[in-house]
DNA sequence: CGGCGGCTTGATCGGTCTCAAGTACGGTGG
DNA sequence: CCACCGTACTTGAGACCGATCAAGCCGCCG
């Protein structure tokens, strides 16, 4: 169970404390008409989790910085990682009451917090408000859908457009780009680690990206990158 | 872009032609408060098209018998089976106004088509429908996610869970199951149809179910099936 | 009867996993 | 400041599973 008292918990493992709470968790629509969250807004320090699966699902997130993961632990023990989540995407978002998600901080993150059930009240009442939750939705699923073409695609394939989506949706652009371990890239493409280790070490001799300081990759030339996600 | 006059033509290419035209299109509830299709109603001859990828998205399709496949073709080349639909399956709803899928018919089939607009302004009026609209989406985005897992585990394992999956959702039950080409199940495990060929034999083998017939799988064994699908 | 589509079976090849060391880096405590 | 440790990553050798290429089989329909 996910309560507040729960966030301001997992908040406070961050070293430097979480943040302050404002105004009362209210939606409001900004002057594009976006949905915008005026309310909480917590830190979460690296790998430390936002809600887990078979939480009750009170909350949606919108992520303000650092990125987060969201996963299932299978039968077998192993974890497979569902999606990742860079500034902007808004995350939580499930159809029923319950979480079938965990979703855990890759580096220290911040994230605005609107209670669930407030926003879908206002959708039932705003057509424009429930007509973006239905965009939201629809992209979700496009993503699963693409996720599932990435891991019938051989190691380098699915490593390179793994590379170019990030280098895609991260604001930082091309320029220094992945903070998220080689374990988590594994577990997203059903992948090991060791294959992703040397995969980009193949990638990186082709010119196409550079691995600088362990941890740090930085795209150079995002057409090799293509052409290997062929 | 599907017009009605197309899904008419495509009826016909069943031997039997079509079914008749009743009522205009409308959606209401019946007794249980379930969406209920009261207008349209139309035969799919064996391999015939629902929509295409890029057709505008204009029907909503509750099928009623046979089964249906849906899936996309990538750069590659190849046919990624994202879905099977059984008779009592809502599909077509997609959140854009452009399919980004293509459906077809695998056996005979028949399906109540509703035209989405109406359904949506349905919705948009009453929130027990908006409500149904959502758990299906929900249950859309949990099947993705399923069959994320499906294809990481090994052939074995794929084919036993989706044998399972079938003998689960299709009315018939464990009797006779599957007139699912091996090429089909090839495509949605993302797996040759010969390794498909030799995993069928082999859980043959083990007693969990009988291929009598060529293109009828009976599940003889539903536990030993659980074992081989961990 | 002939031909074709769907399925089975066999032999070989190759990519990814597995197991096993070894390396680089950052943090902590002496 | 350095010695130590743990974590993340790299690299190597070998095994294994599924892909690929190639026949052949079976049932159905013309």
């Amino acid at each position: 169970m996910l309560s507040l008292a729960a966030v301001n918990a997992t908040a406070l493992t961050r070293p430097t404390g979480h943040s302050s709470y404002r105004a009362p968790c209210n939606a409001v629509t900004d002057r594009n008409g976006q949905v915008e969250f005026g309310g909480t807004h917590v830190a979460f320090a690296r790998n430390a989790q936002f809600y887990g699966e078979g939480d009750s699902s009170i909350y949606l997130y919108k992520l303000t910085s650092g990125l987060a993961r969201s996963y299932r632990i299978r039968p077998d023990g192993r974890r497979q990682i569902v999606a990742f989540y860079v500034p902007g995407d808004l995350f939580g978002f499930e159809f029923s009451d319950i979480h079938t998600l965990s979703v855990e901080a890759i580096t220290e993150a911040r994230a605005h917090l609107i209670k669930r059930a407030t926003i879908m009240n206002i959708a039932s009442r705003d057509e424009e408000i429930a007509r973006q939750l239905w965009s939201y939705a629809g992209r979700e699923i496009r993503r699963n859908q693409d996720h599932i073409l990435q891991l019938s695609e051989s190691a380098r394939a699915a490593v390179a457009s793994f590379l170019l989506e990030m280098g895609r949706r991260i604001p930082g652009a091309d320029a220094v780009v992945l903070p998220i371990p080689r374990q988590d890239i594994a577990d997203y493409l059903d992948l090991r680690l060791e294959t992703v280790s040397r995969t980009m070490t193949r990638i990186a001799k082709s010119g196409a990206i550079a691995l600088n300081d362990k941890r740090k990759i930085t795209i150079r030339n995002r057409s090799i990158l293509s052409q290997l996600a062929s």
